[in-house]
DNA sequence: GTCTTAAGATAGTAATCAATTACTATCTTT
DNA sequence: AAAGATAGTAATTGATTACTATCTTAAGAC
């Protein structure tokens, strides 16, 4: 990943500092993150940075534009040849555990942006990757309503909620305890009653 | 709430500029919440606001035993006289749920500071408000255990996991569609899965 | 090898922030 | 009504912020 050289291609030196806010969304308040921390992270002065993003507006953007492309190829991914619904959304919660747990600093971000006020770039990237994820959950809930895996009297807006709500407690005790590994380790259980919710009656 | 006398006693103007601090919380983020314009609102200079709190800090420490005071409370009188363990964690819920809806700020404020990295004394007092909110939830998952209204083999920690979950998906659909009241509309419904998940077979 | 230029370093700027200061107005007590 | 205590104002502080202007270096094209 660090190739000693230190001049980067423009591109190259975009994608290193997108990675540089997402490794320190990790371990502290993204609000927090000034330019000047970014560029240290990634041995380059304060200055630089604005040679490659117009101000910091864009920095966000960019990173939130990341993770909206690799949280949804992610879960694509592993939704992919599974037959069931049912099984496919217990995929798509685990790939998504598994990535809030590589990268601790998303949730952060994503809740923080969504708390802004105005609509900024990164906010409005955020707010339509949600809108993404919404439909292939509400996908799902349709099929497994049809082949009865869950139940017919689910209501899916309230059932998308949940499961993104269920993402958001495992977040939640993972910052109380300031243990990330906590979440991977919890979310079976936790998924295993939300799956008891919205199950067909056996 | 407005007295027209400038000079207020000092707990008052503590009391005041609490509630400001909320009430600002609720239309943006709590992070970029200045002294000055905490001052702004209460009619006040900004430097006055350091009569009454050494530093922002215990400000915000205030702020948050105010949360965990009103909260506790809220939730604590909203379980009183009911006998079944299932029907009081409902009416915990929904009472939390009015009081979120009431409060728009509090969840932002409550998230924010859990995920600062150094434990300042406000993160310290939402550790201390979410711990003791699981233990009243602990309490009536076992008294639900026992009476027989839930399933025996619930995990406890996975099950107030999911609860806290719960409300924190309805606040995430409330921030992405910025309507509050949408929270109260579909509370309900989203609580029935999460009971269902919960409850012994019928 | 030299030349060109994209990328980085250095050293700024203006704006904003929390906090402090010197002073003033208003209550309270006797 | 005098005197002390309390609360507020207005202006200023030093630190920090995002962003910029100017000089320097390194890497690829030929």
């Amino acid at each position: 990943m660090d190739t000693h050289s230190k001049h980067l291609p423009a591109d190259e030196r975009r994608a290193v500092t997108v990675e540089s806010v997402v490794a320190l969304a990790g371990t502290q308040n993204p609000s927090e993150i000034t330019t000047a921390a970014i560029a240290k992270h990634m041995n380059l002065t304060q200055g630089a940075l604005f040679r490659h993003f117009p101000n910091k507006e864009a920095i966000w953007q960019a990173v939130m534009e990341w993770v909206a492309d690799r949280l949804l190829a992610r879960i694509d991914r592993s939704v992919k040849g599974i037959e069931s619904p049912l099984a496919a959304m217990e995929a798509m919660f685990m790939s998504h555990i598994a990535f809030v747990a590589e990268h601790p600093g998303v949730p952060r971000m994503m809740f923080g942006e969504l708390q802004r006020a105005e609509p900024t770039p990164a906010k409005i990237v955020v707010q339509a990757l949600i809108k993404r994820y919404g439909e292939r959950l509400s996908r799902l809930l349709d099929s497994g309503k049809e082949n009865g895996e869950l139940s017919p009297s689910l209501d899916n807006e309230a059932a998308a909620t949940l499961f993104i709500g269920t993402i958001q407690g495992l977040i939640m005790q993972s910052l109380l305890a300031g243990d990330v590994e906590r979440i991977r380790r919890d979310a079976p259980k936790v998924f295993a009653i939300y799956r008891r919710g919205i199950e067909s009656a056996q």
